[in-house]
DNA sequence: CTGTATCCGTTTCGATACTG
DNA sequence: CAGTATCGAAACGGATACAG
């Protein structure tokens, strides 16, 4: 997606929710509850560390997730969702719904 | 996106909403009904014809519109939901709730 | 008016290997 | 475990011109 602003609502979401992973990465939190990187990795599959990766920080960017990284042996990290990620979660049902109809 | 199916309803759904331009595209027919092709790329600013010519096609193909085509002079098509768009109302509802909250 | 043909830069994707 | 580095392949996006 390009760089400058978009100011239809709709569009701007559309933006994150509709890139790849990113769905299924708010599903993964919306469902379980604060997950680690490896906890994603086994859930979506196909999906790869790369990509991975840079979703979650397009998703911490954009303020829906929060990064807790504790620096130990071996290294922890675990993702949660913040106030305005939660709240995507009627978007996340109706996509759900609407998906479900049309197998 | 990739050709072969995507079994997760949260991640065929975001296939086609998440494709740039498609969920502006729903929402002009669920807001103001039968649309023209003219209509489309009036209302939707920066999309050029061969985009919004390749996303109806999308959508004609998910289901989600129905085109139709009149040989006249000039030649006239109009598109419209069919009940499966209809249904998308409240995903494109959601996102434009959330898309909202955060400006 | 309703599109398609061309053409090509940009973005995305992702496998693999590797680091701390 | 939690990522980053690399790097090529593929998909996407879009401006312009043109056809029926």
């Amino acid at each position: 997606m390009e760089k400058d602003q978009q100011y239809c609502p709709i569009a701007r979401t559309a933006i994150i929710i509709g890139s790849r992973w990113t769905a299924q990465i708010v599903r993964e939190l919306i469902d379980h509850g604060p997950r680690r990187f490896q906890d994603f990795a086994d859930a979506i599959e196909g999906i790869g560390p790369t990509t991975l990766s840079s979703r979650l920080k397009m998703l911490e960017e954009a303020g829906i997730v929060e990064r807790h990284f504790y620096d130990e042996h071996p290294p922890r990290a675990h993702y949660v969702l913040t106030e305005k990620g939660h709240r995507m979660k009627d978007i996340i049902g109706a996509m759900r719904n609407w998906g479900n109809l049309y197998r």
